[in-house]
DNA sequence: AAATATTAGTTGTTTATGTAACTAACAACG
DNA sequence: CGTTGTTAGTTACATAAACAACTAATATTT
């Protein structure tokens, strides 16, 4: 917003952050969908089953901030793709456990390692103090 | 990424993006979405037009990267709700140029206050050098 | 000028998302 | 127990987005 009270759309945060989440997400999100036909939500499903180890849906829910119906039907896609299985829980059948398949784990592998690449490469031209400040800011925003 | 090469979803900066940008648009779009009945392309339609002038719809999908089908469809529903006016250019019956009606140019008065002000309570919470930082970080991320 | 290529914008079709309603399992309360 | 409430997860329907194919106007080529 500048001396006259004009408020310009580029320094309005919600479309910084937007255009800024959209430019950054393209290649990589060309990576799972080409190698290995993932949606978005479904990446996250798996990275978070890979990384945090087996959860139930809810768990996943909780912890990436993604409805339960998006997450249903990514545990569903993961599962026709053979990349997690699930079993009930014995004292409550409402839950099942997810757990990767050697062939889940394999892509999380490959997809974290790519994920980090492309991460650095984001952050390339900015100093590190700056890249400090940038998580921070960002974390508070998203009230992570 | 920690010490052990563990790469960590909070860290990656595509992933804090957008949980950002989520959490920073969602209040916002709830407003102009009551209020208005509008979408967030719709929005930035409004805001490019009242902001920068009467343009033309391919000039908006290049200042704002929408692409032209949603700007197409954005464009037509801002004409419905009497927001906007086309006159074809005489020199190319191609273009046409894009007007905010009186009501139009009110939504955005309203609109941009709004903006505004939300975006202040955004960044309530991070000192100003800090802001200065992550505003810089975000245009060189978006390519802006 | 006729044929071809570009450009601005629209429409149609497929795919993904959001919301609400649903099922099944368990918990709590009378 | 049995009624009511809650929870985990799914399904159905409505809405929005992505992508390709299209129309109409102009530019370019021969």
């Amino acid at each position: 917003m500048d001396k006259n009270n004009i408020f310009d759309l580029q320094d309005f945060l919600p479309y910084l952050l937007n255009q800024a989440a959209d430019a950054s997400s393209l290649d990589f999100q060309t990576y799972y969908k080409d190698r290995y036909g993932m949606l978005r939500t479904e990446w996250r499903v798996l990275f978070h089953l890979g990384r945090y180890g087996k959860m139930t849906a809810k768990e996943i829910c909780e912890r990436a901030r993604i409805h339960k119906t998006k997450v249903s039907r990514s545990v569903a896609a993961l599962e026709k793709k053979r990349f997690l299985t699930r079993s009930e829980l014995a004292d409550d059948r409402r839950h099942e456990e997810l757990n990767l398949t050697r062939a889940g784990q394999s892509a999380y592998a490959d997809l974290s390692k790519e994920a980090a690449r492309f991460d650095t490469d984001l952050v390339s031209h900015i100093s590190q103090a700056d890249q400090d400040v940038l998580r921070r800011c960002l974390r508070q925003i998203a009230g992570l």
